[in-house]
RNA sequence: GCACCCGUAGCUCAAUUGGAUAGAGCAUCUGACUACGAAUCAGAAGGUUAGAGGUUCGACUCCUCUCGGGUGCACCA
């Protein structure tokens, strides 16, 4: 509706000669009394022209022209808003939109043409995914599935890193396992990999091998090992969650030289160099951050000589900019909340557009179990493994709780509740409204007749104009706008709201009004409005990567 | 000590990013099944938006300070 609106009152901002350079902003009031749709631009424009926002909004009304049949009634209220009112007539119109389009309702092309990178997960494979993890792999498949809505070609990335220092002490912890099991009495330090998963490891290549690798000091057989297998479930947990990802970006790919034998981290090091940004003491060589008001530089290559995190992730970013992305999208948790700020400055320094860059960070998960709220901790046990969640409530739940609260709030996600089948829990809720519209429809095939692949006669629906149909026709019409404000966001919680809300008009439009018991036309009406609303809630469901169950 | 997130009804969370009387769901109370799924719906009650200042036509939202909770703050990633 936002596209509706726009250009109309842009136009008679023009014929009225009222110049602004504040935006039109549509919304909808809280309140319906003030109308479906009301905008703030008489307000906003006032100032600037030095006018009466009321008498403003009256001079904008006058010049304003709408295409027949659309809108009822509009008014200027309160301070100097502009108020409209859609006709029935309009909305029962959308609804046959929806009937028309189908899967492809709610899909835009402002993404047209623009390729978009969405990374999510990138853990690397130390260990098992976390529910922590969960999280932001659920809400970057949601972020990457609005994206492609709206016409983005769209690139789902999982960077991780089998280098470095972590995977080290990952293969050091197999092996010492592994002699442990060979019979040998050894200390397991404690920062060491505690989880019983090493262990499991270790067992296979024991199985595989025999003691025959006890005596070498060797780790890399380990560390292959162990890369393997927890990757293949890291890779399984995703799955069961429908996770994808497109692209697995290797960090090593950053070591590598190129044809003129330099590797892209040290591009990094030469560009900002180039920009008087790079510094040595210490043995090291340092970003001097301090120049941009920090308090103190970051290192990015140890005295070691290997290059701190800081660096190949620079440097990867980059490639983001080179492989053509134009949105570059980043979820992480928030663990990761110090790292990205230096990113987007070397980014800066270096001419690349941040503005491109957009960071979603989620905040922790805590689960309660019988009331009893418990904190999650990688170091210990298993108690937060993704995969034992998964098995608890199942994928359905999973993925719905990890997005229904914002992102921004620690969620806790109650174990019990997630695995009741009743309204209190949310997914049952969405879900039980789209069964019940296909157990009507298939007893409406068998009582009336009724079946949508044979009966297009979808301007019936003009004959629907009760409040609760009006209502229920107004959510469908909202969808599209819906999609764009969560994607703007980057916050597919509000989807869920949506339906959330879509579900319960119907529920009320199920109970007022009788549809196999009306006369013909108005079942058929009502039948189509049904149809709709089933339509959408699976549109929002794919989105979600929640399904969408026949019966239940 | 520094940075980021959060603080809204008894509980879990919203509030269209500065809009009109701060809204939902649980829980509590009252009603609705001889109807297509009651796994549902209608209604009632519930608030000094942690606190104090400030910015303006207008603040839960932005700024400053205080208090409380969370998370980071390595030449780990």
């Amino acid at each position: 509706m936002q596209e509706f609106f726009r250009p109309l009152i842009h136009s008679a901002l023009c014929s009225a000669g009222i110049t602004t350079d504040k935006s039109i902003q549509i919304e909808q009031p809280a309140d319906k009394k003030f109308g479906d749709f009301s905008t703030n631009i008489a307000l906003l424009a006032a100032r600037e022209c030095k006018r009466n926002p009321r008498e403003l909004a009256q001079t904008i009304i006058e010049h304003l022209h709408f295409p027949p049949d659309t809108i009822a009634k509009v008014e200027v209220a309160g301070a100097g808003f502009i108020n409209f009112y859609l006709t029935p007539h309009f909305i029962m119109q959308s609804v046959a939109q929806v009937l028309l389009e189908e899967d492809r309702y709610g899909n835009g092309s402002i993404g047209q043409g623009e390729k978009a990178v969405v990374e999510y997960v990138s853990a690397n494979p130390t260990g098992p995914l976390t529910i922590g993890r969960g999280r932001g792999g659920v809400l970057g498949d949601c972020i990457a599935n609005l994206f492609a809505t709206q016409g983005y070609e769209v690139t789902r990335e999982y960077y991780f890193n089998d280098a470095g220092r972590q995977m080290q002490i990952l293969g050091e912890s197999v092996r010492l396992r592994y002699l442990e099991r060979c019979g040998q009495v050894i200390e397991f330090p404690a920062t060491h990999y505690q989880g019983e998963y090493i262990g499991d490891i270790a067992e296979e290549i024991y199985r595989d091998h025999g003691t025959a690798l006890a005596e070498s000091t060797e780790i890399e057989l380990f560390k292959k090992r162990a890369e393997e297998v927890i990757f293949a479930s890291i890779r399984k947990t995703l799955e069961r969650l429908s996770i994808r990802h497109d692209s697995f970006f290797n960090e090593h790919n950053l070591y590598k030289p190129n044809e003129e034998g330099i590797t892209a981290n040290q591009s990094v090091i030469d560009a900002l160099a180039s920009k008087g940004f790079i510094t040595e003491y210490d043995g090291a060589t340092w970003f001097q951050t301090t120049k941009l008001g920090q308090e103190k530089d970051k290192v990015l290559i140890k005295s070691s000589g290997e290059p701190s995190y800081r660096l190949p992730d620079i440097a990867y970013h980059i490639t983001k900019f080179e492989r053509g992305f134009n949105v570059i999208v980043n979820v992480f948790g928030a663990d990761h909340i110090d790292e990205y700020p230096d990113v987007l400055e070397a980014l800066k320094i270096l001419g690349y557009d941040t503005t491109r860059v957009k960071v979603a960070i989620n905040q922790f998960v805590t689960t309660t179990v019988d009331g009893q709220t418990l904190k999650m901790s990688t170091r210990k046990g298993n108690a937060d493994l993704l995969d034992d969640l998964i098995d608890d409530v199942g994928a359905d739940a999973t993925r719905l709780f990890f997005i229904m609260r914002g992102k921004d709030s620690h969620l806790n996600f109650d174990v019990e509740l997630a695995k009741k089948q009743s309204k209190d829990n949310p997914v049952f809720y969405l879900q039980y409204a789209h069964a019940r519209i296909c157990s009507l429809l298939r007893v409406a095939k068998l009582e009336i007749g009724f079946d949508p692949a044979t009966n297009t006669s979808h301007h019936l629906l003009q004959l629907l104009g009760s409040p609760a149909e009006l209502q229920l026709g107004f959510a469908l019409l909202d969808y599209p706008d819906m999609i764009k404000t969560s994607l703007r966001l980057l916050e597919p919680q509000k989807m869920v709201e949506y339906l959330h809300s879509l579900a319960e008009v119907f529920h009320r439009f199920y109970q007022e009004c009788p549809i196999l018991k009306a006369e013909p036309d108005i079942a058929s009406a009502r039948l189509f409005l049904s149809l709709a609303t089933r339509q959408v809630l699976r549109n929002g469901f794919r989105i979600l990567g929640v399904s969408a169950p026949e019966s239940m």
